[in-house]
DNA sequence: CCAGTTAGCGAACACTGTACGCATCGCCGG
DNA sequence: CCGGCGATGCGTACAGTGTTCGCTAACTGG
């Protein structure tokens, strides 16, 4: 047990197991343990090191199959899109359903990685699952009646909302969660400076009250809800079937 | 020229210059050499040493004034926010106006400092800055008859649209820079691929020639006002004194 | 004029991403 | 059967990172 784990460079302990034991490392395998890492210790904690490590393998190892740090970030993003399966957009009539039901995806999609809100604002995504999702929700917008050219530009407004939406919603959480400390006890701390808060934005202050006693979770659900359906109703009058 | 710049412990070449020629260093004067270095030279430029030498200081004598340099880049979001200021609000019946000029106003900001993108994903953004402006804007819609819920709605919905647009605008730029191409020598890079392009993604490949041939930065603009105009359109039925 | 506070700094530590070259393996043509 | 070959993993090394710890030297209040 203490003999044979110092590399000994004895011909007769050479261990000649093969390295074809697995294939031992794959682009695929990497992209996804680093998405594991990612979401279990953050965006901080991925190095090269740790994951290499991880998948039992030297650090310098992974360069073989991805060119970058920033490429293999590239296709982490990419992997977790690929999550998203485009909801039902075979009716035409229930567009709306199914662009609500679009971004709740992805929303749910960036709330479970977290850390994706940190790349998104770093990084121009054209990952070809992205690409899929656009071009399904183009086709299903025209077939409820949108023009391509409005059709675009609903699509990317509602997209750039959630971008924006749960992006600060991501960013909040991994700061709590970083913090240790709950929602509740974050309020509490903010108590003191409640008193000026209240003098110099009375509004403000008033929204926090009002908010203090709900569920955060629901409450952030709602909030986004809400903005989506604005937007919805805006969007909508660019049909040229309208119902 | 050769002699004096070696530091050689003697008493009489002692320097002596009172360390307070200048204030020397001070928060404010960090945080904006931070913004200029941040500006100039990109997101993965900022180090505390070079920002230290910039200031004519050692690295770690920012450590004096700062915590970290996650608190010095809280500091800098912070700054360039201040720039912000908010526009005409005094009028409530161009509520709509003043809003559009709120938005391009943090378009404005964020477009002429895209680090800022990567920023405002990874960090729960509360600075003082932006908090005035928030308080600003409510005052306003109230005053054009939103009552306070609804007015957080819109302007929730308003800004979180705000940032996913330019966001994703600021990093295709800074990706641009980077490789140090024009958007058009990217088009013609893409070429090859478009055939492929047409057949899977019909839709995206028909708006992409479509927008061939227009200025892009021009294009960005009104396709930011578009989405804007379509959420306001929809924000504002929830008026109670309509108009 | 002296004590105490404080700004700045040099050195050091633990890590980071990554380039390079060497060892080793499975395979494939002769 | 076997010798070379391309691919793969890895140890080492390098330049650079954020941050800590004492040390010096100046300013400031009594």
């Amino acid at each position: 047990m203490t003999t044979d784990d110092r590399p000994i460079p004895s011909v007769w302990a050479r261990p000649s197991r093969g390295r074809r034991e697995q294939p031992a490392l794959s682009r695929q395998q990497i992209v996804a343990e680093a998405v594991r890492l990612l979401d279990a210790e953050g965006v901080d904690a991925l190095s090269m090191r740790k994951l290499g490590t991880r998948l039992g393998a030297g650090a310098t190892s992974l360069y073989r199959h991805v060119a970058n740090k920033d490429e293999l970030v590239e296709l982490a993003v990419d992997e977790v899109f690929g999550e998203l399966r485009a909801p039902d957009m075979s009716d035409p009539a229930h567009w709306r359903e199914a662009t609500i039901a679009c971004a709740q995806g992805i929303r749910a999609v960036i709330l479970r990685h977290p850390w994706m809100a940190s790349m998104l604002g770093a990084m121009a995504y054209l990952g070809p699952n992205l690409m899929r999702l656009s071009e399904d929700m183009l086709a299903m917008l025209e077939a409820a009646g949108f023009p391509l050219a409005e059709a675009n530009g609903a699509m990317n407004t509602v997209f750039a909302y959630v971008l924006g939406m749960t992006g600060s919603e991501a960013a909040w959480l991994t700061m709590l969660a970083r913090s240790g400390q709950s929602e509740d006890e974050w309020a509490e701390r903010l108590k003191p400076a409640f008193e000026d808060l209240h003098r110099t934005h009375p509004r403000l202050s008033a929204l926090f009250t009002a908010q203090a006693d709900e569920d955060p979770g629901r409450r952030r659900e709602e909030e986004f809800a809400y903005g989506l359906n604005r937007i919805l109703d805006g969007v909508s009058a660019a049909r040229t079937t309208p119902a």
